[in-house]
DNA sequence: CTTGCTCCTCTAGTCACTAGAGAATGTAGG
DNA sequence: CCTACATTCTCTAGTGACTAGAGGAGCAAG
């Protein structure tokens, strides 16, 4: 039986502000809190735990929406086989188009770096290639 | 001497929305256009150059204050490239991260998809991989 | 001269937070 | 036990980067 956890403290944990955690119970992201005697929310592991998990979702570029159903499909992986299966596939296709628009963005970034030559706005290869977008192979949508 | 082009060729042109064009005016990302008779926005050529260039830049992930920051160095050919080189690589590490958490992930849902096609009904371990600090390489923030 | 398109300004909505005000609660030192 | 200070509470409003819609005016073709 672990005691309650502080919001301040599972902030700290976790990487989530004070505030968006709040915000993150508003909209139904984080199950409500029992609160203290004084009226303070009152977490535990679990819910630390779920909220470093939504945070490092973020940081990964998916939207609440997604993160609510990989959520539900964390919490009951019993349930329908198939159900679990179909949205695990379908963040399993989102994950790899999301790769691979980023590794062509990461590709068109490192030939603007590379072929920088430190020198003078003038010759710049990022700037040049930012202005013409002939000159670019990226194509598709960033995170 | 360019005879001035409305604001829907020049959002045709480079692929930014009309009222995203205006909305750039607005915060001072575009220099605000002469008008016609009638009042409308009229454009020339450097302008239609100056917005592909910010919707090359959005795509690319950056944002507008970065965008400011490369526009003004464009102007200025003079100058040392060192800044753009350097924003261009910090983007480059922040997406080099973001892959490699992604395809973490990517390989956690296969295995779920994997076990379900076996009639297993597996443990997810999608908050497990993606929650657990110590299992990610990706620490930075969202491009 | 009317039809229909483009353009104008303006306000308000979106998403995912973030900041601040003002009040109450919890805690460590004296 | 009292005070000082940190933390938390609720609430409203602001941010970035747009996007949508209302209501009206300009303009080109038939």
């Amino acid at each position: 039986m672990s005691i309650g956890v502080a919001i301040g403290k599972v902030s700290q944990a976790s990487g989530v502000k004070v505030p968006t955690i709040r915000y993150y119970e508003q909209i139904g992201l984080l199950p409500v809190p029992p609160r203290t005697d004084g009226g303070r929310r009152s977490y535990d592991r679990k819910d630390m735990e779920r909220l470093t998990f939504i945070r490092h979702s973020r940081e990964l570029g998916f939207e609440i929406d997604e993160i609510k159903t990989l959520l539900k499909l964390q919490d009951q992986p019993e349930q329908s086989c198939e159900r679990a299966d179909g949205i695990a596939r379908e963040h399993l296709v989102a994950v790899k188009a999301k790769i691979a628009s980023l590794q062509a963005l990461q590709h068109e970034l490192e030939r603007m770096v590379e072929g920088c030559s430190h020198g003078r706005v003038e010759s710049c290869r990022v700037i040049e290639i930012l202005a013409d977008h002939g000159q670019c192979q990226y194509h598709g949508e960033a995170a």
